[in-house]
RNA sequence: GUCCCUAUCGUCUAGCCCGGCCUAGGACAUCGCCCUUUCAAGGCGGUAACGCGGGUUCGAAUCCCGCUGGGGACGCCA
């Protein structure tokens, strides 16, 4: 029997989840789920003066959002500095690596050099043969092996070969004694039994520097498979000027969590023609073999498709929860106002195949919930002239008439007035439509009626045909 | 500069591994038509791609080489 699928998901807090990060950790998800493993969350955070707990907080929201649930974690590095204390000492204690006195003034002043007269940037190892010098200060380098080749067999990109000669003498730990990057990772990955390194193949070059340092315990390695990248518009990495890139701004623009999860796990992935997948479509559909190894262009509108879709697709009620922090947020409702759930499902209801995000869909829903509507001053003066004025107090006249407000039996008075002026049913209805809703576009206007009820809808008409 | 990855419609992609079924399929966007009380949704249809050059082969989007384009990495960031 094979060992458990343990994946992880490792960001560092020096920003939000964004886009990329959140599809790599989706990934992560998807995979251990389809192989019954374990998806673990790690927080990177070895770089102190940049992580802060606010961005490991908003890091958790926003995995939270898109329901992407770990098992395992969130481990911090920080509370880890001495077991990678231990490996480091191990290393140097066996010769593998070395402590290197040069100050971060003098290496800079070498990669510019080196730049200025076209020779790679890397570290001449130095500090190799270097006495120890207790009142320097120092860094901790990796003796990477400067013959022979690495090989990463990765899962996606297929075997990769680099020159060792390429790679220099990394640093592990710095002056400050906190550990490095390349050296923690390796470190954890093998403490939490890691079987699969899935990530942005923004790694890929880090790889072969990782797979000497498993050398170097005498670890086995995990598998890789790295992920290619997202891009903006412009083919560049995406990032801010490319608009949202924030996951948490999409909740805020009014986007279905499921919605960005299906859009995200379509970047690179595809299962046929199948666009639209449930969640347990995509752990059952899910292969790492299916991943396509060039980067992908983020694309906005198929996104505000989607989550169209979603908006569709989903029942009433759970939009109408959905929206109602949207209501708040914009003023329609009050905070602690009552509203009942049943009616504004049924206003939702009409409005849900008309809306692609749940802003636009509160939005439409103010002449639903307000008292008065404000007219569009064009729907205005194209149907409220004084012809169809009359109209309007002809069926306020029937209305007023009316006990079943109801939307059959609205149709029916409709018909039977048009009938009877010998006019379109088009000539009624859109100068009501203005009138009720304050615009040319809404749901049947029959239902919009009905929701809206007797009392708001003799008001509004009361207003227009009084010119107010 | 060096190294690494990559290349099918504007975009996401199927097909490529196992050459012929590809006159290259689907989706978003876009254009037109239908439905219709408006707007949507939906249905139908259109425009639109194998980067270029060499091979291999009876035959290449599919295999090989080169070029070009794009991306990434080269940090006491991750």
């Amino acid at each position: 029997m094979d060992k458990e699928v343990r994946v992880r998901f490792a960001p560092s807090p020096t920003g939000h989840l964004h886009i990329g990060g959140a599809r790599t950790a989706l990934f992560n998800l998807l995979f251990a789920r389809h192989n019954n493993g374990k998806f673990i969350l790690r927080i990177e955070d070895t770089d102190t003066t940049r992580s802060t707990d606010e961005y490991i907080e908003a890091i958790i929201q926003g995995m939270k959002w898109l329901k992407l649930d770990w098992d395992e974690g969130p481990f911090r590095q920080t509370a880890r500095f001495d077991i990678y204390k231990s490996y480091a000492e191990k290393l140097l204690g066996e010769g593998k690596a070395y402590r290197c006195y040069c100050s971060q003034e003098e290496l800079e002043q070498r990669r510019q050099e080196a730049a200025a007269q076209g020779r790679p940037p890397k570290y001449d190892g130095r500090c190799r043969n270097s006495e120890h010098q207790p009142d320097k200060p120092f860094t901790v380098r990796f003796k990477t092996p400067q013959e022979g080749q690495t090989i990463v067999n990765d899962l996606i990109k297929g075997v990769v070969e680099f020159e060792n000669n390429q790679l220099d003498d990394m640093i592990i730990v710095r002056s400050d004694g906190t550990p490095t990057y390349n050296f923690v990772v390796v470190v954890d990955d093998i403490d939490m039994k890691i079987t699969h390194i899935i990530r942005g193949d923004d790694h890929l070059n880090n790889t072969p520097k990782q797979i000497l340092i498993y050398k170097a315990f005498d670890w086995d390695p995990p598998a890789f498979g790295h992920l290619p990248m997202i891009l903006g518009a412009d083919k560049a990495r995406l990032s801010k000027r490319h608009g949202a890139t924030s996951v948490m701004a999409y909740e805020e623009m009014g986007y279905l969590p499921d919605a960005l999860v299906n859009y995200l796990v379509r970047l690179g992935w595809a299962y046929g023609d199948q666009e639209v997948f449930s969640r347990d479509e995509l752990i059952k559909f899910f292969d790492l073999e299916n991943i396509g190894k060039s980067a992908a262009v983020f694309n906005p509108e198929k996104l505000l498709w989607l989550n169209g879709q979603y908006i569709i697709n989903s029942t009433a009620a759970e939009i109408a929860d959905a929206v109602l922090p949207f209501l708040v947020k914009a003023g329609i409702v009050r905070n602690d106002e009552h509203i009942d759930k049943e009616w504004l499902s049924k206003a939702v209801k009409t409005l849900q195949e008309r809306s692609k995000t749940l802003i636009e869909l509160a939005t439409s829903l103010k002449y639903y919930i307000n008292e008065h509507v404000e007219i569009d001053q064009k729907a205005k003066e194209k149907f409220l002239k004084p012809d169809s004025i009359k109209v309007l107090a002809e069926l306020k006249a029937e209305l007023e008439n009316m006990s079943d407000f109801s939307a059959v039996e609205l149709e029916k008075v409709f018909v039977s007035l048009a009938e009877k002026l010998s006019i379109k049913l088009g000539s009624i209805a859109q100068p009501v439509r203005v009138a009720i809703t304050g615009s040319t576009a809404s749901p049947g206007i029959f239902e919009v009626i009905e929701i809206v009820g007797k009392d708001k809808t003799l008001k509004r008409l009361s207003k227009v045909i009084e010119g107010g």
